[in-house]
DNA sequence: ATGTCACCTGGTAGGTGA
């Protein structure tokens, strides 16, 4: 089994690319993130007609998931439930008996805003529904965009981005908060390149330059640990024309 | 470097979010 995640920055403008990256890649699941599509123009048509399963969750300009497979998903749940959120984050299934959590976690804008509050009580509600989860499904991978450098490893300049937004002691421990469930930050099971990052700022040359940060990650539950063959980032994408400033991350499974 | 991209409203630009 081959599971991925993407913040695609507008399915809108990445359709095409999207649609590339499976033909090459081939996965059996991918999330999406940052869609920035209501539902009744999600390209259900386009997926359909390349051979893959999509659910979506939607909504206007801002965020937005999606679930794409080649099996059906099953008891797909949008967002957290008993959290009221206006946004849409969160949209889960279970494929193949793998309960698949597709996320986009709140940016935070900056840790004395009203963005960061929602940011922790948001991630507060996702570790507690995740825990519950877990008690039914002991197979399960929470994928998506985190919006947090784990570590200073994680960071091209961790002096500079010190305390800032992505790397604040309260995110980190947050982050640490889920490993807690007992599950494992995938990319971390495997020696990995030093500064392998996910996403790179559009400003900057930030790519051109390798100045990026590990935000977007793969947690596998510890009944799933011992079947995970590898973890890797694909930087190809970022390479395209009108990338998205994210790349995908791909765990293999046995 | 001051350096971007996507989306919206409302307009041939400015604001917001990332």
């Amino acid at each position: 089994m081959r599971l991925a995640t993407w913040n695609v920055n507008s399915l809108a403008v990445r359709l095409p690319q999207v649609l590339d990256w499976l033909a090459t890649q081939a996965p059996d699941v991918l999330v999406l993130q940052e869609t920035k599509l209501v539902d009744e123009k999600f390209p259900h048509a386009a997926f359909a007609d390349a051979g893959w399963q999509s659910r979506c969750f939607g909504q206007k300009t801002y965020n937005g998931v999606a679930l794409i497979s080649r099996q059906p998903a099953e008891a797909v749940v949008n967002n957290i439930p008993g959290f009221a959120d206006e946004q849409a984050r969160v949209i889960a299934g279970t494929v193949a008996g793998l309960r698949v959590i597709g996320a986009y976690f709140p940016n935070g804008q900056a840790p004395d805003s009203e963005k960061f509050v929602y940011k922790m009580r948001w991630q507060d509600a996702l570790r507690e529904w995740v825990r519950a989860e877990l008690s039914t499904h002991a197979q399960l991978l929470l994928m998506g965009d985190f919006n947090v450098a784990p570590e200073d490893r994680d960071v091209y300049d961790p002096v500079a981005w010190a305390g800032q937004i992505h790397c604040t002691p309260e995110e980190r421990a947050q982050f640490q908060g889920l490993l807690a469930l007992g599950l494992h930050d995938a990319f971390r099971l495997f020696e990995q390149p030093p500064k392998s990052w996910s996403w790179w700022d559009y400003r900057n040359l930030a790519f051109r330059k390798n100045q990026g940060l590990r935000i977007d990650h793969i947690l596998v539950s510890e009944a799933l640990r011992s079947q995970v063959r590898a973890c890797s980032i694909d930087k190809l994408p970022r390479k395209n024309e009108r990338p998205s400033d994210h790349a995908p991350v791909i765990v293999e499974l046995a």
